[in-house]
DNA sequence: ACTATTTCCTGGATGC
DNA sequence: TGCATCCAGGAAATAG
């Protein structure tokens, strides 16, 4: 599932195949669950627009689209929920199920967006107006990530999951920042000491960027080729590894449940 | 203002 | 083999 480190690889695999192309024409399913604007409203906005860039904000993908002239024309939003894909191929390869968008690209190829289970969204905003609805983990200070949490009764791994606390954090990395930092997924965020919290702040952004230099080939290999590669491979410490031996003290993974979301600890390792 | 729960959706895994 | 059921989860919507 795309979170933060996937999306930025596909983000940068996006610039670097994009950048600078532009889109004749585009197709838009009849499923109308993965689009949050109106459809017209997208098609008008993407056809005929250049590609300036592609980035990465929070857990979306931001494409900034330019004018023929230069001048900034919009911005094309794309959030992959759990099972959204973005592909960019020559058109001859077969269109898969549940593809939802195909925008042909000047250069020929096509850039597709394909989600089968449609928590995906496509959104157009005007120029320069998105941004993430919380704070970047990767830049925040301690101070201002300190404040985001010190006075929460929720839990603190359902603090980490909110998009407006921090924006880019799902439940994998959430799992396995918790056991950097040696803190259990149900402590409320507000009984976490000080030291808890800067060893949490320590703990995200090492693992995200772990992660994005970790995945970033085999990303960049599945938005290249036609769409069928693995997804990124990942050493996960205690995610999806219930029953297994903790990595550190052999001791058994344990698996619960957190507000409808599974969580993945060492009992033993995490106070 | 917060927090917890429900809902959306399909495919893969599981059980009988 | 086939059919039903459960489960995965990001985030919006709803309820408390």
């Amino acid at each position: 599932m795309p979170e933060l480190p996937e999306v930025e690889t596909i983000a940068r695999g996006l610039d670097k195949r994009t950048a600078g192309d532009v889109i004749d024409s585009v197709w838009i399913g009849s499923r109308t669950q993965p689009l949050k604007s109106r459809p017209d409203e997208i098609a008008k906005m993407l056809e005929g627009a250049r590609l300036k860039a592609v980035r990465r904000v929070g857990k979306h993908i931001a494409a900034d689209l330019e004018n023929q002239d230069g001048s900034p024309r919009g911005q094309w939003i794309i959030h992959l929920g759990m099972t959204g894909r973005v592909l960019v191929c020559p058109p001859e390869i077969e269109i898969p199920k549940h593809t939802h968008l195909i925008a042909r690209l000047h250069s020929g190829r096509e850039l597709r967006f394909v989600d089968p289970r449609m928590f995906g969204k496509l959104q157009v905003v005007p120029a320069n107006t998105f941004t993430a609805p919380g704070k970047e983990p990767l830049d925040i200070g301690f101070e201002l990530f300190s404040n985001l949490f010190r006075k929460r009764k929720t839990p603190i791994k359902s603090a980490l999951l909110n998009q407006k606390l921090l924006s880019g954090i799902g439940n994998i990395y959430a799992d396995e920042a918790l056991f950097r930092a040696g803190v259990r997924p149900r402590r409320r965020a507000a009984s976490l000491t000080r030291t808890e919290l800067h060893k949490l702040y320590e703990a995200i952004p090492v693992v995200l960027k772990e992660a994005i230099a970790a995945g970033g080939s085999s990303i960049s290999d599945y938005v290249d080729a036609a769409g069928e590669e693995g997804f990124f491979q990942l050493q996960h410490r205690v995610y999806g590894r219930e029953g297994e031996p903790c990595l550190i003290c052999k001791t058994p993974v344990k698996r619960i449940v957190i507000s409808g979301r599974s969580s993945h600890y060492c009992p033993k390792c995490q106070k």
